[in-house]
RNA sequence: GUCCCCUUCGUCUAGUGGUUAGGACGCCAGAUUUUCAUUCUGGAAACAGGGGUUCGACUCCCCUAGGGGAUGCCA
């Protein structure tokens, strides 16, 4: 059978980072195992599903290369065919009515509490008389679901879980306004789109017994289930939308590239072996639910962000320089050129090696379209003094005899005055990158000389050395 | 309260009865170097506690502790 996997938020909130993870894993074994991958909506709860969430669900999924297969589903579309299947237990004996005030449901709950009892709903309604029926009050659908015995969850992570079905008390299958909860609508969903694996956190584990009666009452075959640890903040705590969680497109914001937050989120929770450093595709070749770990991870910054930087360096450069421009430009505030963009690109090799963001990227690029006269900063400015100044000068003039201006010559150049001045060649390059990138901090300077140009170069060496040409 | 799950360096993890308990991030030290990074070398750092089972337990069983999840006319 073809797997048939799905990918199912419900679009109350942005895409956070355990979604995210949900997602790539089903996302994964669908790629690994030539099925399908779905998404579906789950926007039932009308009072807070939203359309921004929506967007925001999909824009992430995008932004992680996560794309599914065919149309997304949108639960509440399907409302018509839950209240069938409903009407169906109903009809079986598998559900009935319940009048049960809410005032009722909360005395039931604390009831149970004081005597150490299951908590939940006591089934009063579930083989009362159809007469004793209250005037004016619109009835939930309840499930009857069995008292005795247990169930067992067969899950491919969990292992065998049993629950015993005293535990689990009549769930609500039709609300009292007739719309369908998410119980129903979930099994309803995933029979109907031939769902065959189940691969969602492990929040969902009791559900998931309520779920399987459900399937047994309908006589369905129930999908496998795998249900994934839950990610934690750097604090152990959960991690929620309460508690600083952030939506995907956060790390985006942040600079963060999707294929590391793919390798990210992949080692937070599954391993094979000692691997660290995992493509997508070799990820897609190995991914599988047995080496999934069973206990809860921490996010963890750092990590991410060396796997960032990794990322970075093995970028193609065109790729990096496209993702830097908007970054510049929000920076700037300023239209960025193509002009500049390819002598970014140019300066790339230099750039990448030192960034750990796309962000930092952009920072380190900043000089490359700065316009002269530079701004220093005050390492730079303190690095600039007179004898500074002087050297730049005559710097400055051997680099005009030149005839070309390859990195390599540039080099030898520059390598000889430092000789004929008597000075280390740190004493030298630490004023000249001062002098064009306004910073005590860049690429290596003899690219960053070259990837300037003569005119550019010269200009801020003269600028800083407040010199004329001598000749 | 009730039920379920989890527990190896600070963090992510490998490990499936016999290992000097491995790797990665981070940290510390050193090498390379025109700055910063990268890269390389080395170092400190863990089996929650207690009982069993066994010739032998990180690995199996039980208990305790700690953590997490569920307990909605939310999903």
């Amino acid at each position: 059978m073809t797997v048939v996997t799905r990918f199912a938020p419900s679009p109350t909130g942005f895409l956070h980072i355990g979604g995210a993870r949900t997602a790539l894993f089903n996302w994964l074994y669908a790629r690994h195992n030539g099925g399908k991958f779905l998404l579906r909506i789950e926007d039932t709860d009308r009072e807070r599903s939203t359309d921004e969430a929506i967007q925001a669900i999909l824009d992430g999924m995008k932004w992680m290369g996560l794309d599914w297969d065919g149309d997304p589903v949108y639960q509440f579309s399907r409302r018509d065919r839950h209240v069938e299947v409903a009407n169906q237990l109903l009809a079986d004996g598998n559900a009935y009515y319940c009048y049960a005030s809410k005032e009722e449901l909360a005395e039931m709950r604390e009831k149970a509490r004081e005597e150490g009892r299951p908590p939940g709903y006591d089934g009063r309604w579930r083989d009362r008389d159809p007469s004793e029926v209250p005037e004016g009050v619109s009835p939930v659908v309840r499930f009857k679901s069995p008292n005795e015995g247990s169930t067992v969850i067969q899950d491919a992570v969990q292992g065998n879980v049993t629950i015993a079905n005293a535990q689990l008390d009549d769930l609500i299958l039709l609300r009292a306004d007739g719309t369908p909860t998410y119980m129903l609508s979930v099994i309803v969903d995933d029979h109907d789109m031939g769902v065959t694996d189940i691969i969602r956190g492990d929040d969902h584990l009791t559900n998931a017994a309520r779920q399987l009666q459900l399937y047994h009452a309908l006589g369905w075959d129930a999908p496998r289930m795998a249900h994934i640890p839950l990610i934690h903040g750097p604090d152990g705590a959960k991690l929620s939308k309460r508690h600083g969680a952030l939506g995907i497109e956060a790390y985006r914001d942040m600079g963060y590239l999707p294929e590391a937050m793919r390798n990210y989120l992949l080692r937070l929770g599954w391993s094979h072996g000692n691997d660290e450093i995992i493509s997508t595709e070799q990820a897609i070749e190995w991914f599988n639910l047995e080496n999934i770990g069973k206990s809860a991870a921490r996010f963890d910054f750092d990590k991410l962000e060396n796997l960032n930087g990794h990322y970075i360096r093995e970028g193609d450069n065109a790729y990096l320089a496209s993702l830097v421009r908007p970054v510049l430009a929000q920076k700037t505030g300023e239209n960025v050129t193509d002009e500049q963009i390819s002598l970014i690109e140019k300066a790339m090799n230099g750039l990448k090696e030192r960034a750990k963001s796309v962000i930092s990227l952009a920072e380190s690029s900043l000089f490359l379209i700065a316009k002269r006269p530079l701004a220093l900063d005050s390492k730079a400015e303190k690095l600039l003094d007179a004898d500074a100044a002087a050297i730049l000068s005559r710097v400055a003039d051997a680099l005009e005899g030149l005839s070309g201006w390859e990195k390599e010559m540039l080099e030898a150049t520059v390598r000889e005055c430092a000789e004929s001045e008597g000075l280390k060649l740190g004493k030298i390059a630490q004023p000249l990158r001062a002098a064009l990138t306004g910073t005590t901090v860049s690429p290596g300077i003899f690219d960053v000389l070259e990837v300037l140009g003569r005119d550019e170069a010269i200009g801020r060496i003269r600028d800083a050395a407040k010199s004329e040409p001598t000749t």
